[in-house]
Parts: C-alpha cells; sequence; structure tokens
RNA sequence: GGUCCCGUGGUGAAGUGGAGUUCACGCCGGCCUGUCAAGCCGGAGGUCGCGGGUUCGAACCCCGUCGGGACCGCCA
C-alpha cells in the first residue's frame, strides 16, 4: 500500500512518486485551491498539499499517493525532520473515516489526565513519546536476549499455573475446574523452576518472564512485570554479577548508544553507613558523616551514650527549611523510630544557630563544622540512635531533600553486595527472620558466627541499584543439605517442619544438585528510567491502575454464575 | 490497612459563600492559494464525580461515597 514511512522523507526522495499512508494529523485549509494535510505514522509526520477539495478530518485514516518536492524557498519548517520536502499533486484516499479524538495525538496529551489517556490507551500510544517507549522496550529486550545468548544461556519457559508456595509476596490463584477447591497460583517469579533447571543440567538458564505479584502497586510497582531472570551453574558470585551487567550494559547501548561505566560495588554496610539505605542513589552527595567519636564526651544528654551519632549537610538548605519544615522532617523522623531530629543551620557568621546549641562545647560544634565542611546557609541533620535507626532516618531525609527525579542521569548502575542473611526478628518466635529467602548462600566467612552471632552473618546476596531504583536481586544458593539445614535451625524451623514446607522444592536437591546462583531484575524499571519516565505505567503498552484495575477493558469483573458453578466456587456478600 | 493530593463542556485551566460558571484548545458551519498543533467570522456543547448536610443562597463550607494519583505499611 506504501512505498515510504512518514517521517523517512527527504530531499534525496525529491521528484519521487511515492505513497504514504498513515493519520491524519492536523489540516489546514486555505480555500478550496489549497489546503495541507500533515501525515502521521509512527516514524513521523509529512506534510501533504492537495490542490483541490478533500474532506478529511483528524486521526482519519488515508493512503496518500503524491510526488516528493522541495518546499518553496521560506516556507520550511525546522521543526520536522521533514521540514525541506512536501508531497505535491496529491491524490488522497480514506481508508477510514473517525470520530474526533478525547485528547490531542500529541504532547498536549502529557498534560490529560491519566485516566483518560488510560481508558482510550489505543490513542495514547498513537503518540509519539508511546511509541517512542515502546520501541525503547523493544529494543532493551532483544538486546537483552542478544547478551543473555552470547553468553550461551539457554531460554526456557516455565509455566504460568504454578503451585502456591508458603513464604513471599501474596499470590494470584486461579481456581481448578477438574478440582474444584483447589486452586492453582500465578507465578511471583520462576524461582522453584529455574533452580529445578540447575539440578537438570541446562547450566545457563534465563527468560524473560512474567511475574505476578498481588501487593498493592506504585509508580514502580504493578501487578504483572517482566524480569530478565537467570541462573547460573557452577558459578561464583563475580560470575553472575559479571554476565548480569554484560545484560545490562548491552540494554543500555541499544537505546543510549553509550556502553555506561562498569558497574561499581558496594558492601550493603558501606550502602547503610554512607546512603543510609540498600538502594543508594549515587547522583548526589549529602552522604552521612559519622559523629560517634565526636559526642563520645559530650554533656548533650540527646546524645551521650547513644550507639550511632550521624548527620548530613543540606548545603545551602538552612534559608528555605523554615520551622515549619524543620518540624515536619523531625516529625518524620520520629515516626520512622528515632528519638529526635537535631538540626543546626549555619549562619552568616559561622556560628551554628540551633535550639541545642548551647548544649553543645566550642570543641564539638568546630568540630562539626569542619566534618561537614559546612558553610554559611548550611543545614546540618544529626540523629543519635540504634546504628540501624541512625541510618535509615537519615537517608530517608537525604532522598527526601536532594533527590533528583529517576531518570535524570547521569546513570548511576551500582552492585550492593553482602546483605545481611537475616534482617529483624520474628515477633512470634524470637528467632531471626531471613533477608532474602532461606536459600540465600551464607558468606563463607562468617559460617562460624552462625549459631553465636547470626544477626551478624552475611549472605552471598545482591541488588542491583539504579538511580536510587531496585532494579533486581539474586544470590548464590545453597546447594547442600547439611548446610541449608544449619539456615533452618537458626530459622527456626524443624527438619520436620522444612521438609513440609519446602520438601517440595529441596527434595530434587538430593539428585545432585550443582552449586549455583542467579539473579532477576525488573525490565520495566530499566526501561522507565532509559526512557526517561519516572512512572513504570508510562513503558507499559496496558497498564493497570494503583487500585489494579483496567481503565480501558474494565477488568476485573464479576464471572457468571455458569462459571462460577464450574469450578464450585460461591462468592460471599461484599463486607458490610 | 494508613497519610496526603486531585475530580468544573471532548481536553486543559479560572472561579474558595451571592446575578447568567469564565477562558483557551478541540468540535460544527462560513471565509481564506503557502500554511505548519495556520488565520478571521459565527455556532453548538456543562447532572461543577455522586449522595447527604449547613445556609436565605453551595462548584465553593461540612460529612459520606466513587474514581484517579503520590507515599507508608506490604512487595521473603
Amino acid at each position: 500500500m506504501r512505498t515510504h514511512m512518514c517521517g523517512e522523507l527527504r530531499f534525496s526522495e525529491v521528484d519521487k512518486t511515492v505513497s504514504v499512508c498513515g493519520w491524519v494529523a492536523s489540516r489546514r485549509e486555505h480555500g478550496s485551491q489549497l489546503s495541507f494535510v500533515d501525515v502521521r505514522d509512527h516514524t513521523g509526520v509529512i506534510q501533504c498539499v492537495v490542490d483541490n477539495e478533500v474532506d478529511v478530518r483528524s486521526e482519519y485514516v488515508v493512503r496518500i499517493t503524491g510526488v516528493v518536492r522541495a518546499r518553496l524557498e521560506g516556507t520550511t519548517n525546522i521543526n520536522l525532520p521533514t521540514g525541506e520536502v512536501e508531497l505535491g499533486e496529491c491524490v488522497v484516499e480514506v481508508l477510514r473515516t473517525a470520530e474526533p479524538p478525547p485528547f490531542p495525538i500529541d504532547s498536549r496529551a502529557d498534560k490529560v489526565d491519566e485516566n483518560t489517556r488510560l481508558q482510550h490507551r489505543y490513542l495514547d500510544i498513537r503518540r509519539e513519546r508511546m511509541q517512542r517507549n515502546l520501541r525503547v522496550r523493544a529494543k532493551v529486550n532483544s538486546a537483552i536476549r542478544g547478551a543473555m545468548e552470547a553468553q550461551e544461556f539457554v531460554e526456557v519457559e516455565t509455566p504460568m499455573l504454578v503451585p502456591s508456595t508458603p513464604e513471599g509476596a501474596r499470590e494470584f490463584l486461579v481456581p481448578s475446574r477438574k478440582d474444584p477447591g483447589s486452586f492453582y497460583a500465578l507465578p511471583q517469579s520462576p524461582q522453584l523452576f529455574k533452580q529445578l533447571l540447575m539440578v537438570a543440567g541446562v547450566d545457563r538458564y534465563y527468560q524473560i518472564a512474567r511475574c505476578l505479584r498481588d501487593e498493592d502497586l506504585r509508580a514502580d510497582r504493578q501487578y504483572e512485570f517482566m524480569q530478565l531472570d537467570a541462573e547460573m551453574s557452577f558459578a561464583s558470585q563475580d560470575d553472575v554479577l559479571e554476565a548480569i551487567s554484560k545484560a545490562v550494559e548491552a540494554a543500555a547501548f541499544a537505546v543510549t548508544g553509550e556502553t555506561p561505566p562498569p558497574i561499581e560495588r558496594m558492601t550493603w554496610r558501606d550502602a547503610m553507613e554512607t546512603y543510609g539505605v540498600d538502594k543508594p542513589d549515587l547522583r548526589f552527595g549529602m552522604t552521612l558523616v559519622d559523629l560517634t567519636d565526636v559526642f563520645s564526651a559530650t554533656e548533650f544528654k540527646a546524645f551521650s551514650g547513644a550507639a550511632s551519632i550521624k548527620g548530613i549537610n543540606a548545603s545551602g538548605k538552612a534559608e528555605e527549611m523554615g520551622r515549619n519544615k524543620l518540624d515536619g522532617l523531625t516529625a518524620k523522623a520520629k515516626q520512622m523510630g528515632a528519638k529526635g531530629l537535631v538540626w543546626l543551620k549555619v549562619a552568616a557568621d559561622g556560628t551554628l544557630d540551633s535550639p541545642v546549641a548551647k548544649f553543645l562545647s566550642a570543641d564539638e560544634q568546630a568540630e562539626l563544622v569542619q566534618r561537614f565542611a559546612a558553610v554559611a546557609g548550611d543545614l546540618i541533620l544529626i540523629v543519635a540512635d540504634e546504628w540501624d535507626i541512625t541510618c535509615e532516618v537519615l537517608g530517608t531525609l537525604r532522598n527526601d531533600l536532594g533527590r533528583p527525579p529517576v531518570w535524570q542521569g547521569p546513570y548511576r548502575y551500582v552492585w550492593v553486595t553482602e546483605f545481611p542473611l537475616f534482617v529483624g526478628v520474628d515477633k512470634e518466635t524470637g528467632k531471626p527472620k531471613p533477608g532474602h529467602h532461606p536459600f540465600c548462600r551464607p558468606h563463607p566467612e562468617d559460617l562460624d558466627k552462625f549459631e553465636t552471632d547470626p544477626m551478624s552473618v552475611r549472605a552471598l546476596a545482591y541488588d542491583l541499584v539504579l538511580n536510587g531504583w531496585e532494579l533486581g536481586s539474586g544470590s548464590i544458593r545453597i546447594h547442600e543439605s547439611d548446610l541449608q539445614r544449619r539456615v533452618f535451625n537458626a530459622l527456626g524451623i524443624s527438619d520436620e517442619e522444612a521438609d513440609k514446607k519446602f520438601g517440595f522444592f529441596l527434595r530434587p536437591f538430593e539428585y545432585g544438585a550443582p552449586p549455583h546462583g542467579g539473579f532477576a531484575f525488573g525490565i520495566d524499571r530499566l526501561v522507565a528510567i532509559i526512557a526517561g519516565e519516572e512512572n513504570i505505567r508510562e513503558v507499559i503498552a496496558f497498564p493497570k491502575t494503583q487500585s489494579g484495575t483496567d481503565l480501558m477493558t474494565g477488568a476485573p469483573t464479576p464471572p457468571n454464575a455458569k462459571q462460577l458453578a464450574e469450578l464450585g466456587i460461591r462468592v460471599l456478600p461484599p463486607k458490610a
């Protein structure tokens, strides 16, 4: 039907007779003798000159045949890539008329309520922004496949109807018709299957896998999302990180044309000490400075004896942070479990302006100014508490005060390694809880601390972080039963209970599980950041709203009585 | 489960207790031979999300509800 795409016509095509197909982006009529029709396809827009009357309206689908010609002098349009040429002597065929769209099919719709965009997603996707995002996504998928295949990973598809597993995210359940009262679960990840593929000798597996989790939605979370899921046998942590790095770098290169610098590494401990979060945003400073030693002999009661005292310097923020906002920060710190928040403003004469300044000695004040390299107009925030609270509170305040939008460059990837094996304590059993999942391999250097100091045991577990967003995580797994038993013991899970809960998963390991480890990262998140979006809905063709509905199709909808009867399901009346 | 924000013609905004809800874009009709998300003239189009309350009077204040969003919890 067409010989060229709209956006590709250039000076080099002059004098050629061409046909283009697309949608009417706009028309400008100058009487019955002359009108301009801009035709759009996903490659761009070309101006077509019609010398007679045509009745075409916005978004009519047309095929236009004409001769490419240079535009008259003074009428080129520098805003259009095709702006040096136009189609003349046009014959217009209307392939389909169209209703006026509910919003303009261009960048003006960026301001349209997302409701409306989602209700008419097929029109939203017609826009350049969405076309670009979906094509970025396709490039990322393709580059990842290429990188994984070049490293001899084998793509294996795993089932979508799987058994419900005891731990982890809430699952979507699918009723069984053949066995009423029984349900499949939709997979929150292919974890079980990929590890069994290692037992099966696949050696290197990958899949661009759809994962489903019935947890509340966010800007960076959808019920369904895509992950690069991978697992390797006979591999060290370095092997896994290197393999995944290649996939990420290939994806970035495919879109930006630049290979990012080698992805740096940071231990979890260092991330918490310096950034106060396990997903540090390395694009800005305001790092946490340790002050515990400064106040080791302080008279100030709030600081004296505190396990960990740290602070951040919000450079130049003293002026804009009035009493109200500081009270807000304090309230947030307290809500997060801190006993309080100390703030000090550096005055023009270099002295510290703060309600607590009078409790601090001259030496302490001088040392503070020096540690933060503080100058007039700076705002220093200090928390004194248990180490984890001090870090978390300041990390949160640091992000609140300084973090740029996630898409803003430069891209700062970082591997966060050596996550703790256990995090927190189960309120009921008094036993440690797994930081990740109970199959993560403990750090070999910490094996002797297992029974004596379990909370200090590190795991061979790692996250990949980009601009403060967690892209994904992975670990080296436990492949031997004796080590697995020690972990279960530390978790307070008896052999009997372990067999009951996880036997289906662990029993196959008895047939010869190789040492293995893997990783999974979220493609939606990676694409969003590379595409310059701060919401993954912008890189998903048909996303759901925060309450989990699809505004275009109306899903979810109630089933009919026949469906329910077949499934042996009776629906309870809604709660009063 | 929680906190906060938003909801006014098709779209985006203005209107924070008082006459007929205002404007821009879009839409429809007319004019127009070089425009370019054209220009000029005219026109149509609104349950102010919904329900209740306060008031002489509510788009506006209060309560509830629905829809959407950001975040916390949650996401081993």
